[in-house]
DNA sequence: GACTAAAAAGCACGGTCGTGCTAATTTCCA
DNA sequence: TGGAAATTAGCACGACCGTGCTTTTTAGTC
């Protein structure tokens, strides 16, 4: 029972190592069993079935998303402040997982017409960040830092449409440079709705080439 | 002999649409069997392997993508006129395979960090437009449409990344408001790269929600 | 219309998949 | 330490996959 929730997490560990990689149609349950050097009814039976299993990993995914970018922002003032910190903690997972890849673009790839259970499941998760940036907009908007008529739905569009590029131009086209574009572009972004009084305040950069080397 | 051409242009017919649906991975050649009421070996000697079927799918897509967005925007004149020319088809595209959705982008999903033939052939792919839309950007810039400091690979970048956007949002979050918002953005965009003397001729929008309706 | 070459089908093989069922093993607690 | 319960393994099943091989059917030519 103890030894069981234990290799519980180790498989799920597995899976989402695997998941990150393959996409979570890739993920298999000889695949998992093979690297953690078990039998196949052995790991299954943790799970009820392949689609439980797959949407534990996606559970698990969002958990850990959210423990390392949504969390610590939460230190930072309401505002501008805040909306940056999402950001650029969102950007940096990207540097950080730039082998593996982010389950919520490739999985909306993956089940963009494929209904069901994991869809349902990959959609609610998407939705919930969306809906943390656009709250964050909004306050930032409300505290004065971006002016009163900022269309925040077409701010946060255009945000996650960089990540997006980021995502796709780090990953398939393997252009390191990346995300000193995804830098300028929201400093353009910004610039464009910010008001008077908080230009004071300069904007850091989001994550530079020199520290995804690093991270490497 | 003839007949063999037909038919075998009758598979890739079908083969395109099911990889537009389901994925290159999702290609199978028993579907496409079932599909064409063929026998699996009948679709099988028409491309020596299951590979070189994926890749001509990908070129026939490649060729159809060219004939519908990129050859006409040629008739427009160079500079800004042709680029938004171009991305215009390409949205306008978007809108009419929103069932289907785009291969690029599929594509760079599934075989990011997969690496063969089929990749390599995407990649190609996915440059060439990549390059042409650099090369029309630039062709503004020395028009005198754009301002003479324009970074045109930040510009194309954010282009792009409004696409990837635009095909999230309307196939997987099922967002009908995405073609709005890219019509937005590029106006924003192009505005803050704009020269006086191109004030004159407004930026038509690339297309409205109500032309998705319509194209449905 | 007969002959030939192309096209399609039939069939089998080995592989992987998810998953049910039963047996063996291990863990945990009294 | 023994016995109950939880955990893992073993095995088989039907389904689908790509692909080689042989046979049958079809199409094009004289």
């Amino acid at each position: 029972m103890r030894k069981g929730e234990q290799t519980r997490a180790a498989i799920l560990e597995a899976a989402l190592d695997l998941a990150s990689r393959d996409g979570l149609e890739g993920l298999t349950i000889g695949l998992i069993a093979e690297r953690m050097q078990m039998s196949k009814s052995g790991v299954f039976a943790h799970f009820g079935s392949r689609e439980d299993l797959q949407i534990a990993v996606i559970q698990e995914y969002h958990r850990r998303f959210e423990e390392e970018v949504f969390l610590p922002s939460l230190k930072e003032p309401h505002g501008l402040p805040r909306l940056s910190a999402m950001y650029a903690g969102w950007v940096k997972r990207h540097t950080r997982e730039i082998d593996s890849g982010c389950m919520y673009i490739s999985g909306a790839v993956e089940y963009d017409d494929r209904p069901g259970p994991i869809r349902d499941e990959l959609l609610s998760m998407v939705m919930a960040w969306q809906k943390a940036l656009l709250r964050a907009a909004r306050q930032a908007v409300k505290h004065g830092h971006l002016v009163p008529d900022t269309d925040v739905e077409q701010l946060v569009f255009e945000m996650r449409a960089m990540v997006l590029a980021l995502h796709h131009d780090a990953r398939f086209i393997g252009d390191r440079h990346a995300v000193d574009r995804i830098d300028r572009g929201y400093l353009r972004l910004i610039d464009s709705y910010r008001t008077p009084s908080s230009e004071g305040t300069p904007q850091r950069r989001l994550a530079t080439a020199d520290a995804i080397e690093a991270a490497r």
